[in-house]
RNA sequence: GCUGAAGUGGUGGAAUUGGUAGACACGUUGGACUUAAAAUCCAAUGAACAUUAGUUCGUGCGGGUUCAAGUCCCGCCUUCAGUACCA
């Protein structure tokens, strides 16, 4: 019997989805153990083979685990809400959820014929609205919370509303808005219904505010910084600027602190973790305020550095910091204006570009030094950054290089406060080494004493105190996108009012249009029915808005990171109609015990969602404070792009024939399309080749057609030559060899129709083959579908893992496919051959359990260590053995089935059935490990001289080290080696080496 | 610049606490089977030298520790990813 993948795969993914194989139960006597994968955006190009390599390892370790006895919750869904489906809608003005809909069935089929383990009666769709609802009930929670510091945790607005009752809120110790106008309890009674709702958003968790935010025109929706690359839209490339909008905004800020200190207590890579604490940007410091002579104004600074205040010498503002026009002298005036206006025209990327250029003004204005007294002169500068601690810094040149870069440029004094430092080339920064001097009581001190003693001056002063800053900005919430989740809000006279959440969802509107307004509103702008009744609590007509008991809904939606920081709380109970999740559900999974994903997801996603767990978990709504345990990057795979070379026509000498060059171009449209391939084009035309050379090797009557049709007069045929212009071709057309699939490519496109190929003296043509990512533009994308018909998924499981560490990024190469499906032939025939079953209950040889058990201990510790390329060496190594041996044996080749039916599911399952058990083997226990079938009597010694193997030597394990000696220095190859010498030292390190010196 | 990861045959990659470098595959070459192809099987395959035995060189580069270094230490180089003047 042949090994058919098709019919077996088929077969098995049927019987899986029809007796729910891998449901996961709420109730288990077994331990639980969770495997998540981030879900996708079901896109419209469907699946390559790159997307399944993190859902094939952690689908193997799912299976491991039930093998391992663990009740298992593998699940899978769809961050389905985005803005490639709102662009084809806005193209076509197909509905979003069509579109998607038709995605996610494309997905699935894909998905399926992997033969994931999948509980698929959990999936969730970001874009469902009974899914959605309840990512709008979170949200309501959030806005209906401050955060208590002094209790450290969110709580719920009422107790805030109590508080500023009793005694207004100079008391409380709230993470808010930073500009919050004191009230005492009487003013609080005293407020309008207005005035009191919009302080109560300067303390919600999620808030209305003006913000600064990165506006798309094209796109025509705000992007969060982490939505923009270099500048422009990470989708599009569309140009990027700053505008105040007013925004959902989330107070992420709040929760800084404990999203710094959660990473210790979780199994996550170092990088993302390093990457997270950059992302937070804790520092510790001070702040300190300066007075500003002949001003009322003072200067607000944060500084790490507070044990160097003796060391200012100046001060330096940022350009569009509110002081700056206030404190300018008249005589200084014109110069600032002139700064401030270059460094505005300025953009954010040149700006970031170019860091060595030192600019900056001197305002006229000087602070006064809270401890001397003296006057410092105030600059202004680019280098201090408006957005980050107060837009001002306290400048001391000696110890910070760019106040250090910045004084030497201006010629401003740098006096050294620090003892033994040599400060004539650079700043002295190193905090460990520094003792300050000349700095009056701190004199002598290291940097943690004096840091502590100018902290405490300054509180007795009453002109600074310790701080610590966070880079962590609030997110912005709001985008002016149709497709994603519609708040729950409607506006009373300007101030947001929350749906109750007895009514939600409130569902998506339909729109004539997903653009935004001609006003400028979002797409839901364009809506007719979005309105709320407050009296019968629905979505209503625009038209019947009066503003008493009918207003208007919010017109923004959420962001793509609303639906995917909570969603893996809902696959523990996916179906749930009552809450997001069953509180047995939430208290029995309690959390992800492995996260597989990418790793660009660590500022954003999932950032995001460990800041909304820490919220459920403050509401008490989740068991824990932080959602996955461990967490696993996979690399990516790699496109192999192949390219062929183009001949185009080029002009060496532009000088004397200017006039023409239009001709030129003209001439480079009517030239014929030549095509070579690499070798050719390495041999012939890395040196240039000139039109009449060309046209003397090859015989291309085209080409001779086109120098005829030149007119001479306008250019000079000697002085045209040829230059390259390397095009992708599909990597379809390309075989294993790199040849290319000549009449295949001319077929591909009109314009190599009528293309000439220049090929080797063979007649084959060779790409020339370059990684790059995986992608359609690149015509490099290899379709799992295809690899599934030709080899079937179990070959394409196991390649995917063989193809390398799964963190590492490595190209994807089909050819190599074979070697891994020529393994499953292998594996086939040791179980069937002709005449059907070969496998008997014979009595296991000592050498097939040893290859049995060595087998069992590298994959269960290759698994365990998330090493899957090493444990398909080790079955092939097993195969190969076992096959050697001739093993016919049921004991050894029905634990080797379990071993490999993580990897290759579908074909151990066949063989299982074909072994006679009736029931799944997904969940049949892992075979035990046993040492003695793997003790070993003798050992292969290899034999050193002075560290170099020069024979292998088979002496008994236990032998004594001076026999071993011995026995080593009587051979006659020793002897050989040692041509009469005698050994100084002989090494013997018994089960080792034996090494010879001298 | 900073942070993180990584550099091993023609290619993807193996290599426990330092202990036989290149496992397992791909590719290539030769052979068997076949009318032929596919499939399958066998053999060779780091480089150089040598008829053979074998020798020398080899894990990005330069040093060092050690009986022994891909692995440990010091100093560099390159690539990839993230980040961007964070006071």
């Amino acid at each position: 019997m042949k090994y058919d993948f098709n019919q077996i795969e088929k077969k098995w993914q049927e019987y899986w989805a029809k007796n729910q194989t891998f449901k996961a139960e709420n109730h288990s006597e077994k331990p639980k153990y969770y495997v998540l994968d981030m879900f996708p955006y079901p896109s419209g190009a469907g699946l390559h083979v790159g997307h399944p390599l993190g859902y094939i390892a952690s689908d193997i370790y799912a299976r491991y685990k039930r093998h391992q006895g663990f009740n298992v919750l593998h699940p899978q869904g769809y961050d389905s809400f985005g803005l490639p489906a709102e662009q084809y809608a806005i193209q076509t003005g197909q509905h979003p959820a069509i579109t998607t809909e038709t995605n996610i069935a494309t997905y699935r089929r894909q998905l399926d014929q992997i033969g994931f383990s999948f509980d698929w009666s959990r999936e969730v769709r970001t874009s469902d609205p009974s899914y959605y609802k309840w990512t709008q009930w979170i949200f309501i929670q959030l806005f209906n919370s401050w955060y208590n510091n002094d209790a450290n945790k969110a709580e719920d607005i009422s107790t805030l509303i109590k508080i500023f009752e009793i005694e207004g809120n100079t008391k409380v110790n709230a993470v808010c808005d930073d500009a919050v106008e004191m009230f005492t309890a009487e003013d609080w009674s005293v407020f309008s219904s207005k005035e009191q709702q919009a302080i109560l958003l300067q303390y919600r968790l999620t808030y209305l505010a003006e913000t600064e935010v990165n506006w798309c025109p094209a796109l025509g929706t705000v992007l969060a910084n982490d939505e923009i690359v270099n500048g422009v839209s990470e989708r599009g490339g569309h140009p990027v600027v700053r505008k105040k909008m007013t925004q959902w905004s989330m107070r992420i800020s709040a929760y800084a602190e404990r999203l710094l200190q959660g990473l210790e207590a979780i199994d996550w890579t170092d990088s993302l973790k390093e990457s997270q604490r950059n992302w937070i940007g804790k520092s510790v410091g001070a702040a300190v305020t300066f007075n500003v002579k002949n001003h009322d104004e003072v200067i607000e600074v944060f500084t790490t550095r507070p044990d160097t205040i003796f060391g200012v010498s100046f001060m330096t503002l940022a350009p569009e910091h509110d002081l700056v026009s206030k404190i300018t002298t008249s005589e200084q005036k014109a110069e600032v204006e002139a700064y401030i206006e270059a460094t505005a025209k300025r953009s954010e990327r040149e700006r970031m570009a170019d860091v060595k250029t030192i600019t900056g003004a001197f305002t006229g204005a000087y602070a006064e030094h809270p401890f001397t007294k003296e006057p410092i002169p105030v600059w202004i500068g680019d280098y201090v950054l408006a957005g980050y601690g107060t837009g001002a810094v306290m400048s001391v040149p000696c110890g910070d290089q760019r106040d250090y870069d910045f004084a030497k440029h201006f010629n401003i004094e740098i006096p050294n406060i620090f003892e033994g430092a040599d400060i004539s080339e650079e700043a002295f920064a190193d905090k460990d080494k520094t003792i300050i001097a000349n700095s009056d009581f701190l004199n002598g001190l290291n940097y943690k004493e004096a840091t502590k003693t100018v902290i405490a001056e300054l509180e007795k002063l009453g002109c600074g105190q310790g701080k610590t800053n966070y880079r962590l900005r609030d997110a912005v919430f709001s985008r002016q996108r149709y497709w994603g989740e519609p708040f729950p809000v409607y506006y009373v006279d300007g101030m947001p009012q929350m749906i109750d959440a007895a009514h939600l969802p409130i569902q998506l509107p339909e729109v004539e249009k997903y653009l935004p307004t001609e006003t400028g509103e979002p797409p839901l702008g364009n809506a007719t029915v979005w309105a709320w009744n407050t009296e019968t609590n629905e979505v209503v007509s625009n038209d019947l808005i009066d503003h008493k008991t009918i207003f208007p809904l919010e017109l923004n939606t959420m962001p793509g990171w609303a639906g995917s920081s909570w969603y893996f709380n809902r696959y523990m109970d996916a179906n749930n109609t009552e809450a997001f999740a069953s509180e047995e559900a939430l208290n029995y999974w309690k959390d992800v015990d492995l996260y597989i994903g990418g790793s660009e997801h660590a500022t954003g996603h999932l950032l995001y969602a460990r800041f909304w767990q820490k919220f459920l978990f403050d509401k008490g709504v989740v068991p824990v404070d932080e959602f996955a345990k461990k967490l696993i990057n996979q690399g990516m795979i790699l496109g192999t792009s192949a390219f062929v070379f183009r001949v185009t026509l080029m002009w060496v000498d532009t000088v004397h024939h200017r006039g023409s060059r239009e001709y030129l171009e003209e001439l480079n449209k009517s030239f014929p399309t030549i095509l070579c391939s690499s070798d050719t084009y390495q041999k012939y035309f890395s040196e240039e080749l000139s039109l009449f050379e060309l046209n003397e090797k090859y015989d291309i009557p085209e080409l001779d057609n086109f120098i005829c049709s030149v007119d001479t007069n306008k250019v000079d045929l000697y002085k045209l030559y040829f230059g390259d212009n390397m095009i992708h071709a599909d990597v379809s057309f390309v075989n294993a060899s790199d040849e290319l699939d000549i009449e295949a490519f001319k077929n591909w496109r009109e314009e190599y129709k009528n293309a000439e190929f220049i090929t080797e003296d063979d007649g084959t043509f060779k790409v020339k083959r370059e990684v790059e990512k995986m992608s359609k533009s690149k015509y490099n994308v290899v379709n799992p579908d295809q690899i599934c018909i030709d080899y079937g998924a179990d070959s394409l499981r196991l390649y995917e893992m063989f193809l390398g560490p799964l963190e590492q990024y490595k190209p994807w190469n089909t050819a190599g496919i074979t070697g891994v499906h020529g393994f499953l032939k292998k594996l086939w025939k040791l179980y069937v051959d002709d005449n059907g079953l070969r496998v008997d209950d014979s009595e296991a040889s000592a050498d097939s359990l040893k290859t049995l058990h060595k087998t069992i201990k590298k994959v269960q510790e290759d698994i365990e260590n998330f090493s899957f390329n090493t444990s398909v060496s080790t079955f092939m190594i097993a195969v190969n053995e076992l096959t050697a041996q001739k093993c016919t044996s049921k004991a050894v080749l029905e634990q080797l089935l379990v071993l490999i039916s993580p990897y290759a599911p579908h074909i151990a399952e066949e063989l299982w059935s074909q072994l006679g058990h009736n029931e799944s083997i997904s969940t049949v226990a892992f075979p035990k490990f046993d040492e003695s079938h793997l003790v070993e009597s003798s050992k292969n010694y290899p034999i050193s001289f002075n560290g170099k193997m020069r024979f292998t030597l088979e002496l008994p394990l236990d032998m004594s080290k001076e026999d071993i000696e011995k026995t080593v220095l009587a051979h006659e190859k020793t002897q050989e080696q040692l041509q009469g010498r005698t050994p100084k030292k002989v090494i013997v390190v018994p089960g080792k080496i034996v090494n010879i010196v001298g």
